[in-house]
DNA sequence: TAATAAGCGGAGCGGTGCTCCGTATGTCAA
DNA sequence: TTGACATACGGAGCACCGCTCCGCTTATTA
């Protein structure tokens, strides 16, 4: 995650909190899409102020979610210290999907992330992939998940499964059981419960 | 689906089909959020033309895709009849991904339908997830596939699949297998191959 | 306290979805 | 063939969006 430069003014110190804890709350409303004049306005902040502390709207959503991120990474190699691979797996993706229905839609900025290397989110969102790939690669090597997944398709899957839980109070209610068939489903043949 | 309505005036007729032509090649390329004032223009027609006879751009969907979903759910039938329960249904919701591919983000549009029944293409949609529910159902009672699921879930999981695959080139050439992986995930442990 | 770097804010551009209504034209009866 | 009229057309206009640019204000520091 990119570093929190201090500004050398304190107005604009305040500002950029005031806009993170607005975004906060707006995101959580609207979901990853709502509009930035609109948290701009609710900031009670002009609108190119906004976008002078954030360039754009993933440089928001970094500065947001970065060190949750961040914390994923490294709470990755504590549950491969701490757990038996397939247990390890399991918690971590319950973990970030839970991080990726913060706000609605936040997938889709997060699966676009991978093709763009340009955008903020790309550095602290693939730090984060790998340690999840790296879940995923003990798993296989235990024997507990079929060999014929990878790490970007994980990704994808449990991103698939966050996002289309945003689109429908009716599936919403059911996030955890998908997560579980899903994730049942990539468990090896011979480890199947 | 809406019946198709003939116009009146030949000229009402004409613009009606070249604006279905139109949309249905922009979707494909643009993906099921495309500009309507941009399919209107390369339909050479005014956008209030465009609005009467498509007040809603799901109504224009409909347009494009009513009767492919009818198909769908008459082919249901057919697997139901032809097929062991287990190949109709993973057969029909191959044919069913295949087709909710065919405009990016029409996935969202058709998670959208379930909880608004005013829309065009509730109707057709929801016809055909019925279609699939009873395929699910089959499946379930010949012990091929988990209970613990039910036609929402399912509709979900697919759906989420096909949108997923329209987030990242490197996803998509890969949707065949994250299909193959979500449905061999469904199967009944005891079935399992 | 005055100079100045730093930051502010919103007008403005080109886009969107969608509505509304004055105008044009296809159709059909005379 | 020629009107008269229902039908359909088209785009101006409204409110919103993301984003840029730049004249003005203000916090800081000497």
């Amino acid at each position: 995650m990119a570093t929190p430069p201090r500004a050398r003014r304190s107005d604009a110190q305040r500002n950029r909190d005031r806009l993170l804890e607005v975004a906060r709350t707006v995101f959580e409303e609207q979901g990853a899409q709502a509009s930035l004049r609109d948290i701009a306005r609710r900031a009670e902040v002009g609108l190119g102020t906004l976008y002078r502390h954030f360039p754009t709207r993933d440089a928001l959503l970094d500065s947001l979610l970065g060190r949750h991120f961040d914390a994923l990474a490294a709470q990755a190699a504590d549950l491969a210290a701490a757990h038996p691979p397939r247990e390890a797996l399991t918690t971590w993706l319950r973990a970030f999907a839970a991080q990726a229905a913060a706000y609605q839609d936040l997938s889709a900025a997060l699966m676009d992330t991978i093709n763009d290397e340009t955008s903020p989110l790309h550095a602290s969102c693939s730090a984060m992939r790998g340690a999840g790939a790296r879940l995923l690669r003990d798993a296989q090597d235990a024997g507990d998940v079929r060999p014929d997944v990878d790490g970007l398709e994980l990704f994808a899957l449990v991103n698939a499964v966050a996002w289309i839980t945003g689109h429908s109070p009716a599936v919403a209610a059911r996030r955890d059981h998908l997560l579980d068939l899903v994730l049942d489903g990539l468990a090896a043949p011979s480890s199947r419960r």
